[in-house]
DNA sequence: AAATTATATTAAAACCATTCTAAACTGTTG
DNA sequence: CAACAGTTTAGAATGGTTTTAATATAATTT
């Protein structure tokens, strides 16, 4: 459980203002018992209907943006021509039920070390990402 | 080196009638000494330059999500608006370019083997994908 | 090989997620 | 409170992808 002052200060700590819009969508993301996965589509319906008020697309999509370079939210690359957010920022994997479109968080344990043995000169890596995409087990 | 007859064949025995198009596009993909990725964007313009044609972006889509059900291109998931493919359809792993926006393969052997270790019931593990993104090593 | 049928190609329109625009609004600072 | 910078907004624009419906081509039948 999180005040709105403690998202206000949140926002504030990170040089943005705490607007309205932005402390709402605080309020629907990061006040749940357990990280979820969601489009900005799913959220917007969520403020509509959990929040009964009505917050700009383009608000939507500049304040997750804004969360997003703060790392308040990571994206999932999955193939899909929408975009997947995820509200759990620690390094973890996914599942991706391929029938259901869902995705399943899968922590670093489940997955264990990856060593990467091969370097390309001048880059670093910034980040290693799995996704394994599941099937219906019938047939 | 791949003989248009062949790809005739191909393309008959996976139940595809061989028009012009798709005999162009097989060429344009299947007839490199290695494999690539690309976007629909970058075939159109081999197509168009390489081969001085000229087909449809509809049909370049569905010849493209053809060959894919058929098991002859990839879809790389990577955190974009647009659909990078694969010419080679091996299990492996890729590096991510954040800067150049450049896929670059990464084998199997590179990345070693990974067990994962959670299950879900009813769901069979269809693929495991590695994305490793990759930054400029300055600063 | 012509006629018939089924499938593929095409240009253009439609679609839809995302971004942009520029005007109105709001939080912050002095 | 005034002034400024940052934010929100509706609606337009963008750009990748899909759909449409007419035309063309491949396969099949006669």
């Amino acid at each position: 459980m999180t005040t709105t002052v403690e998202f206000i200060n949140k926002l504030r700590n990170s040089g943005l203002r705490p607007t309205k819009q932005r402390i709402k969508i605080c309020e629907v993301l990061f006040n749940k018992e357990t990280t979820f996965h969601f489009t900005i589509n799913d959220l917007v319906k969520i403020i509509e209907t959990e929040a009964n008020e009505k917050i700009s697309l383009a608000t939507v999509y500049n304040t997750i943006h804004a969360f997003e370079k703060k790392g308040y939210l990571k994206e999932i690359p999955i193939d899909s021509n929408q975009s997947y957010f995820d509200t759990n920022v620690t390094d973890h994997h996914h599942f991706y039920d391929l029938s259901e479109k869902k995705l399943i968080d899968l922590d670093e344990v489940d997955v264990g070390p990856i060593n990467i043995k091969k370097s390309i000169p001048g880059k670093k890596i910034k980040s290693v990402e799995v996704l394994v995409k599941l099937d219906t087990d019938n047939q």
